[in-house]
DNA sequence: CCTTTCATGTAATGGGTTACATGATTCG
DNA sequence: CGAATCATGTAACCCATTACATGAAAGG
């Protein structure tokens, strides 16, 4: 028994929510990745593959070789009971602070040496954006927001109506900016 | 004169906007990128002060020695014409596709692992954070948002009442966020 | 005299993106 | 038979964080 590696990276710690609610290959994390966890959080397999191997070491998640396509064995990754509770205790764990990066607002604050033309464009533009991640969000949850299960609070469904519901509220709030923005700059 | 360096990288284009508002030693862009600007974007002394020396190389930025305490000389560094034009081509440029990175949500996404109790000490923390963000912002846009200057399109104050407003709205829509995960752990 | 602020740098480490590399199965 | 999909890995590079290193001026 190794001596309990702390919390694993952020991208450990996607990986065993990944995880804790489907086993699934590294290919198939790297997917999953992308849609629906992929609006808050993302990686590709050129992280996911090494990562996959520290929590293996650190004996939070295990792998069963199965019959696949490719050149090297196919491996199904699971959480195990030392990696169920590394999750929960940091889910439960204090929050850490994150430094902000924000590309588009860093643009708008710079927006003042450029012409209302360009103005216009660029919140359009964003307006465009953030506009389609609501509809996104929107279908998902209508696809699970009624389910029964969805209201069970420890049911994963649960968490993911929690999740797409702030992102649907963030994003309207980020067009109803635009709107208001393209106001002033008229 | 060199073959026009393309874009420079985010950090750069940060440092071009602040410098662009003001003329400022490292030192001081390093203080600057806390507030306001470190609500969108941060970075530390130790990238800025390489990252000026590059934008040197490419003819954005020059430097003047002042007299200034330290053992090495103290530089105030300004924006060139080229600087500028490589500003506003950015700021006029498509929006570039930003990966999310949102540790409060991905957390708040396995929270189905957890009991009732942990879930709703994560959703308080969470909105005591965003509620002290919001305060911050609605003081900085009551400072400048009546000031005649920010009427103006071409003005800096004009583009920073735009970021704090989006800032304000934004963190508005998760404390209301919060407030209805709240109700749903009750 | 001690601490804070001003001031500029480098080094080590960690995380992420892009590109390189390989090969079997399935579908058209 | 060719393209897409499944599948796993490594290497090079870039960016960011933390820590190391130095020293003058100002204020208590």
């Amino acid at each position: 028994m190794e001596p309990a590696a702390s919390t694993p990276s952020a991208l450990g710690c996607a990986l065993l929510g990944l995880l804790a609610r489907a086993p699934s290959t590294g290919y198939d994390l790297a997917r999953r990745m992308q849609r629906p966890v992929g609006y808050f959080w993302s990686a590709n397999h050129s992280q996911i593959y090494p990562e996959l191997a520290r929590l293996g070491d650190a004996g939070l998640v295990s792998h069963e070789v199965i019959e696949g396509a490719g050149p090297r064995p196919t491996k199904r990754y699971a959480v195990t009971p030392a990696g169920m509770d590394a999750l929960r205790a940091w889910v439960g764990s204090d929050l850490e602070a994150q430094p902000v990066r924000d590309l588009e607002t860093l643009r708008l604050w710079s927006v003042w040496t450029v012409e209302p033309e360009t103005a216009r464009g660029l919140v359009l533009q964003a307006r465009a954006r953030h506009e389609a991640a609501m509809l996104a969000y929107a279908a998902e949850l209508a696809e699970i927001a009624g389910l029964p299960e969805a209201q069970d609070r420890s049911h994963p469904s649960f968490a993911s109506v929690l999740t797409l519901e702030g992102g649907l509220r963030t994003r309207r709030a980020a067009v109803d900016w635009c709107e208001w923005m393209l106001k002033r700059l008229a």
